[in-house]
DNA sequence: CTGAAAGCGCTTACAG
DNA sequence: CTGAAAGCGCTTACAG
């Protein structure tokens, strides 16, 4: 900028304003400044720039979700850029790999790096740690699930209106015996939509049987195994509900292996690839990605523009697609060993 | 850090050295920087830091890829932040939606955010632009596609050899009419993968037939419709080989559609998910997303740590994974009428 | 080993 | 409208 300055024969502060067009400037010198800055290929230094300006603001923000490359978080990236784009803003995007003392190493990185706020998908048990760089002016929202001892903006899917909805379908289809297979319960989402099945299967006086529930499925290798174990055991479930996508993936592997795709009925939690091309066609209660990505990011800017209203708490809704799979009817039950009395 | 020093009752100078940790401080006066740092919940302003630092480091990268939620370029990211994070190192991610336009808006976004090095998926006609912020120091790697009218290292995929695998093994099961659907062919990889597919043909004595080449389809919608017209055409092909991720989705949708699994073969350039769970398994030729990632990275940070050798072009492997789609024969010609002499 | 001082590249009151 | 000067939060020669 000096070489700009000098090239042009004004003043550091005739450069500035010029490149930042806030000020009025002589249209001659502008025009000088503006040659010297092409001629001499200039680039601001958008740092320094944010270091000494008044707002403090760099135009970037930082995304944590649990895996850039899983397709629901990459979605929800999607739709966070979507909104940082049309404010010329940059995104961070980083994975915490649902690892707690990641996340925080993450934030704080961010955070030391400038960002003018935060969206993250927390995993740790306490976001208490945020509190300091909140003061030091980071605005945060959390996406996917709320934060935990900390007040702040959450954007989430309705996890348990659309676990009920799912097990109801089943249910509707004559289901009694149906399975739950989740990620582990610290995870919001996953305790949420277990809550859910819960509530459905009590809301049709069918009777919890923990048995028929597997947790702490962490990726599709887990599912696919406990999938295969339920469906190997006396009393197998006539129906399953999946989690989440890897989840739903995992557990149709071991349903093809097993030959029982159209004797096993299937619903899962996310919309994922080729779910209608699969046979049968995979039913699935399908969220918003893209959606939660947005409004997070929207809510975010509404805090950076200055809005310091109340915290809110935002709940996309969840969508039941049929398309076969949870459809399927109970099979006739084979020689079902009377397991509990009743 | 001036709150700190002041707190510490030492200088600015013995505050940076003890929290950089790179020249020794009496302990004494470390462990009271310390207790300040602490009672004060000081965060350290990396940006600052990096102005000031000689090697003007900022511990941040940028990467611009098509699309952030397409799962090939997501699981490139993935390894790029896998590379990065054992350094300590952000990562910047935007997508540029084939927009050329966008990717240089985006890099020189990203340059004025002073990130040490960018890994691009170029889609401008030239990357000369580039020049100037190279000049500045900021260090370059492309991935999936070689940079125009700069010399940079680069990281792509076997394209042209995987495509002629793709071809040979159609070839092979006995068939001769072929169709290829590929992307806009001003994209490296979309014009690499027809080329292989013309050698293999070439390579198979089967005359090119450019009514069986549909280019420029850039999604699975229009993937989906070039399959459609494709096979209600008079002399349909009997196999497809398509050349990127939605685009075999497409083409499945379109199969389906017309209830030709069974019948019509396809080889799909790029694994999918569910390949293997769909009926008939999806033959792909794979890539290794997260090895381009990887090895884009490691290229990075190899400049970044002051390697200055010429050039590099890593060209990674593709493997053809036979899964059912692939191995179907050709159909008998129903009634082909002549369209060529022969 | 420590501190006072200069300065990274920029913006912004403050005079003029 | 313009420029000289201070200063954002840091690091780094330079003396001591």
């Amino acid at each position: 900028m000096n070489d700009v300055a000098a090239l042009a024969g004004v003043s550091l502060a005739t450069v500035s304003r010029v490149i930042n067009g806030n000020a009025a400037v002589r249209p001659d010198l502008a025009r000088r400044v503006e040659s010297a800055v092409e001629a001499l290929g200039y680039r601001r230094d958008l740092t320094a720039s944010t270091l000494r300006r008044s707002d403090r603001a760099s135009a970037s923000i930082g995304l944590i979700i649990e895996d850039v490359a899983n397709p629901f978080f990459s979605t929800v990236h999607r739709g966070v850029e979507e909104v940082a784009r049309a404010r010329q803003v940059l995104t961070f995007a980083a994975s915490s790999d649902e690892e707690p003392e990641r996340e925080r190493e993450l934030a704080e990185a961010l955070a030391a790096r400038g960002v003018d706020g935060l969206v993250i998908v927390p995993c740790s048990r306490d976001q208490g740690y945020l509190l300091r760089d909140r003061q030091n002016g980071l605005q945060l929202v959390f996406v996917d699930r709320p934060p935990r001892f900390l007040d702040a903006d959450a954007v989430v899917s309705d996890s348990a209106g659309g676990a009920r909805a799912a097990v109801e379908h089943l249910v509707a289809a004559g289901h009694r015996r149906i399975a739950f297979l989740g990620d582990r319960p610290a995870v919001f989402t996953a305790a949420e939509r277990r809550r859910g099945y819960r509530e459905a299967l009590a809301a049709a006086s069918i009777e919890v049987d923990e048995g028929l529930e597997r947790v702490g499925l962490v990726d599709g290798d887990a599912a696919r195994a406990a999938a295969l174990e339920l469906l190997a055991a006396p009393a197998p479930p006539t129906a399953l509900f999946t989690g989440q996508n890897l989840i739903t993936i995992g557990a149709l592997h071991a349903l093809r292996e097993r030959g029982l795709q159209h004797t096993v009925a299937l619903v899962g939690f996310d919309d994922i690839v080729l779910a209608d091309v699969v046979e049968p066609g995979i039913t699935v209660v399908a969220q918003d990605p893209r959606a939660l990505g947005h409004q997070a990011a929207e809510l975010l800017f509404s805090r950076l523009d200055g809005n310091a209203g109340d915290s809110r708490l935002v709940v996309v809704p969840t969508t039941l697609i049929a398309r076969g799979s949870g459809e399927i009817p109970p099979a006739r039950e084979s020689a079902p060993r009377a397991r509990r009395r009743r």
